[in-house]
DNA sequence: TCAAAGATGTCACTCGGTGTCAAGAGTGCG
DNA sequence: CGCACTCTTGACACCGAGTGACATCTTTGA
């Protein structure tokens, strides 16, 4: 599982990456999204707008980074689920990546108040529902592998690829609003419950 | 039926409203969404960019418009349906509004031309899903009001209607890819169809 | 007819984002 | 070491979407 060496420069990209976010998510916690201008930022970490810009295509990527890599990850799992599972039941398992997320490193403050943030913002929440379609593209195209549907004009694969979603997102919101009383892998049974009983 | 005459001016406002609408699509159709400035537009309908943002608050909301009304529209719609019956059933009719839409308003070439647009642009997509989203939002609450799940803390009802929308938006992309082929309202029924046995 | 309310244009400004170019820092190699 | 090459950075000018302020028309209604 030993990954190649990245290259030092990657490295301290990725690390400036990091920081830059860190302190992005902080200061719109702190003050505001909106409220935060990209020269604030740029700043605050000691460099120019223009050099801010090399490391992040626009501001909205300081906050939907993270979910880069998740759709890969989704349709990964996905596949290597047993092949006779029911895709319902499939899906369910794959989103238990998900819940492990939101019930362990999404425990702090900053970054459930900057969730929060996410979902009042309309343009970032727009970008949000954004990303999590292409997730669902890439959990649809295996989707189609695994049930057969292949035929493009069967709507039936993307009908429950994105109902799961609809159930995952219905948990996460569910979630947050309730201050993360119950475990985010019973509110997902229980959405996915009531669409297909497993 | 007869609604209160409108004010000459909010009816002028409309019209001006129509009009700059139809020639954006149109300059979007043909030069593209992001090579059409506002100035350009503003050139176009004879008017300063000024006086265009007193008609319109952003560029998006030239091609969202139309989607403004459709959400309380559906959440009405719902309330009227008879109250026994199944809420998936319920959502099925609903949605028959707009699969009326499709198959006869939307058929104009640049209509369609435009739906593929904002498919296509990352940034219309995701503010198409965000105004989505909103939809769902109004039609949850009636939703939640005719099954009886008030609790919020309760994501199945959330779940019901994301998963319901999904299917809507499943057999719209299949429409549009398929350019037209199928009818509307069996994609549509085919999707649900997927979810839930009717 | 006249005053209030509304619509429009102009101008200056903010903010996100990009192209260009020159200067600086890091790396590899003889 | 020194040199070339590449990557990174800052500075600057620029664009497009919006907004605030103010002055000027036009419309409306009494």
């Amino acid at each position: 599982m030993q990954r190649d060496p990245l290259p030092v420069r990657e490295r301290t990209r990725r690390a400036v990456r990091g920081e830059l976010t860190q302190l992005a998510v902080d200061l719109f916690v702190e003050k505001g999204y909106d409220e935060t201008t990209i020269d604030d930022l740029a700043a605050a970490a000691g460099m120019s707008k223009r050099t801010f810009f090399r490391y992040f295509a626009s501001k909205e990527e300081l906050v939907m980074g993270k979910y880069e890599v998740l759709g890969e990850q989704l349709a990964e799992d996905l596949a290597a689920r047993p092949a006779g599972e029911p895709i319902w039941a499939s899906l369910r398992q794959v989103f238990g990546r998900v819940a492990e997320y939101f019930e362990s490193e999404a425990r702090g403050a900053t970054t459930i108040a900057m969730e929060k943030i996410v979902r009042d913002h309309p343009t970032l929440n727009a970008s949000y529902l954004d990303r999590v379609s292409r997730m669902q593209e890439l959990v649809l195209k295996e989707t189609r592998t695994r049930t057969g549907w292949l035929d493009p004009a069967d709507p039936r694969a993307a009908a429950i690829v994105g109902a799961a979603f609809s159930c995952l997102i219905a948990a996460g919101t569910t979630w947050l609003t309730t201050n993360q009383a119950p475990p985010f892998g019973d509110l997902l049974d229980q959405a996915m419950g009531a669409i297909q009983p497993t």
